[in-house]
DNA sequence: GAGTCTATCGCAACATGTTGCAATAAGTAT
DNA sequence: ATACTTATTGCAACATGTTGCGATAGACTC
């Protein structure tokens, strides 16, 4: 029956990953969940305390932290820092990516995995380090920016 | 006479470009660059707030970030976010560097700019975004927490 | 030196996360 | 169904920055 369901499980394999590790299954995490999953791309973690608590206002800061850790821990979330050191969140099913953030006009630019590799390589070759992809966040200039500003104008201050 | 000081100027140079920008010179001023010219490397904006506070107690921390800021306007300073979204102050001064954080071990290892400046051209030519070398920090797994992990297992948890 | 203009400062409140602790409640055993 | 164990929650306090505002004090003119 119902084998038909597509991405079947985001839920189940979370209360099943809890069960395993003697961790209890809430309504709180329920609804964590299903904000994340609801906030398709990123989401920063004021705005998920946020929408969490318009489905459920008793809900506490904390408490959303706390499960966004662990949702972490169990792999099924991702977190890393935006160019002011905020927090972004998004699940782990989101295609592996950098972040490139553009200090000219805002703009967040995406690279692939499959671009990116050889990069990590290079760096691997280089220094020895093994650079998480997803973890990843470059500021600069995107193209357009850096072709406004002209090739001798490397660097310019820009609010941030 | 005195062409023989070294490092002249960072007060002097600062001097005068607030006097151009119709900007005021102060004591605490004075003592925020003396602090960061001090913490040679890095330091996390806390730290300099404690710092400076010690030098003069009545100094508050919206000062203390303000005058970062500033200074930063000015080129006299940068900040990038560690792996915690903590921001990190070091003077201009400093050679070039991206910032190698292992997850593993928690070292900070740095990327001189000769070594990275072939990555950032492959990262232009694979997108078009010129990355700020300065505010690149990456997250990852330096030699030896990669080897130590075996090459199996590109990721593990571990507390960030 | 006194007066004026306004940049800077300190304060207080806020924004975003984090942490310790006592109360609650989920899951299990009786 | 009841009791028990302990993971989870909510609260309150804290850590790190940021922002608005009135008071202070640089720097300049007279």
């Amino acid at each position: 029956m119902a084998t038909e369901r597509p991405s079947l499980g985001l839920t189940e394999r979370l209360q099943a990953a809890l069960k395993e590790r003697g961790q209890r299954w809430t309504e709180q995490r329920q609804i964590i969940v299903e904000v994340l999953a609801a906030s398709d791309g990123h989401a920063t973690g004021a705005e998920l305390v946020e929408r969490v608590r318009e489905q459920d206002p008793s809900a506490t800061p904390s408490t959303v932290y706390r499960t966004l850790d662990l949702l972490e821990e169990l792999g099924l979330a991702r977190h890393h820092h935006g160019p002011d050191g905020r927090e972004t969140y998004h699940l782990e099913e989101t295609v592996e990516h950098a972040h490139l953030h553009c200090r000219g006009c805002g703009a967040e630019q995406e690279m692939d995995a499959v671009v990116a590799a050889p990069i990590l390589k290079a760096i691997a070759t280089a220094t020895g380090f093994s650079a998480d992809l997803d973890h990843l966040s470059l500021h600069g200039l995107c193209r357009r920016c850096a072709a406004a500003r002209g090739p001798s104008t490397p660097r310019a201050k820009a609010g941030e």
